[in-house]
DNA sequence: GCTGCGTGCTACATTTTTAATAGCAATCAA
DNA sequence: TTGATTGCTATTAAAAATGTAGCACGCAGC
């Protein structure tokens, strides 16, 4: 699947999942993204562009239609892997989505 | 997100998009990725046992449970790119999933 | 026991991708 | 006109993926 080959690299899925709480300018997902670096933020951006998953307005970075249609295809995910996680370390107790605590502190 | 870390690289979702369609040997799913170096496959194939994603038996790799339930929430995405890649080309009318194709060979 | 075939890899050199860090041009506000 | 913020580019180094060769094992037939 062609779509597989762009969601399968590096921090594709992660600017999806981190645009899906509103639209962010390209400071701030460096920021929510921790160790992206600056080139890769921008190619991935190109990428997803170019795949008209996401675009720009004013108000920064943003899913288009067809990237908000993607984004609820994955939001099961959040769910599915915090039972994944339980599975894998039943002991851990304190897993949750880091995009989101990132977000929050903007 | 962890399971981003382990999708988002080349191959991962590949290999589990392909297992669904049942067990499958090394070679097999070597031959059904098409340019999958042999050292790549091995280490994602370690990757998502270590997961517990998939598992092996005498028939070959396969999904496990946890792995299954992956895959269910991976399957919409096979309509969605239809639809998706409909929209980048309206032109190219004879998309489909490789994988399928391959497998059907086998 | 030897040969040949299929399977599951490992090794290694090369190319591609990502990371880490520095810093520049443009915009705006004080 | 200074300083702060934003959106990047450039560069070097590290990590990941590719491509190709080939080895060890098990099994079948002879």
């Amino acid at each position: 699947m062609a779509l597989f080959d762009l969601l399968g690299r590096k921090w594709a899925m992660g600017i999806i999942w981190n645009l899906s709480y509103g639209p962010a300018t390209f400071r701030a997902l460096q920021d929510a993204c921790e160790s992206i670096s600056p080139s890769i933020l921008n190619s991935r951006l190109k990428d997803l562009r170019e795949a008209k998953l996401i675009d720009r307005s004013l108000e920064g970075y943003h899913l288009t239609q067809m990237g908000q249609a993607l984004f609820d295809l994955l939001k099961p995910f959040g769910e599915w892997s915090i039972r994944w996680a339980q599975m894998m370390d039943p002991k851990k107790k304190d897993y949750w989505d880091t995009f989101r605590k990132k977000r929050k502190q903007l």
